[in-house]
DNA sequence: ATGGTAGTAGAACTA
């Protein structure tokens, strides 16, 4: 099976080259993030037609998180953090099939000191928590999205200039480190370990013609799960399309 | 150099 990760940047605007990336592609189960649709916009004819179903939880203009699969519908879906009152539509878990799926979008933080940073920090601490309760309950846990922290300096293409940069920072790869240390493993990193690869690249200044990106879009693999990898990917094709998102597709190969 | 581009909205905020 075959399990992805994309930040759309609007699923209103990104729908036409979603359906065209699932019909080539073929992933039986995509996350997504920043979909910026109230639930009731939600495009859930349009993907039923593609041949996925769909949860999500949504708001206006901001964030947004949904979970498509193929065949088995997703069950026990939970939209909040326990213990976290957030109007920010961040993060979404859902049972499908064997899996149990947790898709985030990671507090971007703006710039370290900011308020944001420091709500990203508080976000990412509680998430911790959350996911670790999670992985007690469910062994076969995959934990993917926009996580809005590059792990270390491969991930980045100039770690000179970003160093203590928000995305970058010592705290965020402490709170990342801490998830990691659940035992959720990176699986881009169990198949590839060269500089280079990126996820996101900026709208401005030719960013993505230059390679000037940094991998914050992650699929995060229970120890249960690590031996049942096969393969780790990032698509840049739809990086190369007219309208893109700023990021593009991040998927995972998984032998169950 | 706090620029630059994109999305949502219809000005300013977020990324």
């Amino acid at each position: 099976m075959k399990i992805a990760s994309w930040n759309v940047n609007s699923l209103k605007v990104r729908l036409p080259q979603l359906t065209q990336w699932m019909a080539e592609a073929q992933p039986d189960i995509v996350a997504l993030q920043e979909t910026k649709l109230e639930d009731a916009k939600f495009p859930v004819d349009e993907l039923a037609a593609a041949g996925y179903r769909a949860v999500f939880s949504g708001q206006k203009t901001y964030n947004g998180v949904a979970i498509l699969t193929r065949g088995q519908a997703p069950t026990d879906v939970v939209t909040d953090i326990p213990g976290l009152d957030d109007p920010q539509r961040r993060i979404l878990a859902a049972t499908v099939g064997d899996l149990r799926v947790v898709d985030l979008y990671v507090v971007n933080g703006k710039a370290v000191g900011d308020p944001k940073y420091d709500y990203k920090l508080d976000w990412l601490a509680k998430v911790r928590e959350f996911l670790a309760r999670e992985h007690e309950r469910h062994p076969n846990l995959v934990v993917l999205g926009d996580f809005n922290i590059a792990p270390d300096d491969r991930d980045v293409h100039d770690p000179v200039a970003w160093r203590d940069s928000v995305l970058c920072s010592v705290p965020e790869r402490a709170a990342l480190n801490a998830i990691t240390g659940l035992g959720l493993h990176d699986s881009f990193r169990l198949f590839e370990q060269d500089a280079g690869h990126h996820s996101w690249w900026d709208y401005r200044q030719a960013a993505f013609r230059r390679n000037l990106g940094l991998r914050i879009d992650l699929i995060l693999l229970g120890e249960a799960l690590k031996g049942a990898a096969r393969a780790a990917a990032i698509d840049r094709v739809p990086r190369q399309w007219e309208r893109p998102s700023d990021h593009t597709p991040v998927t995972l190969d998984l032998d169950i």
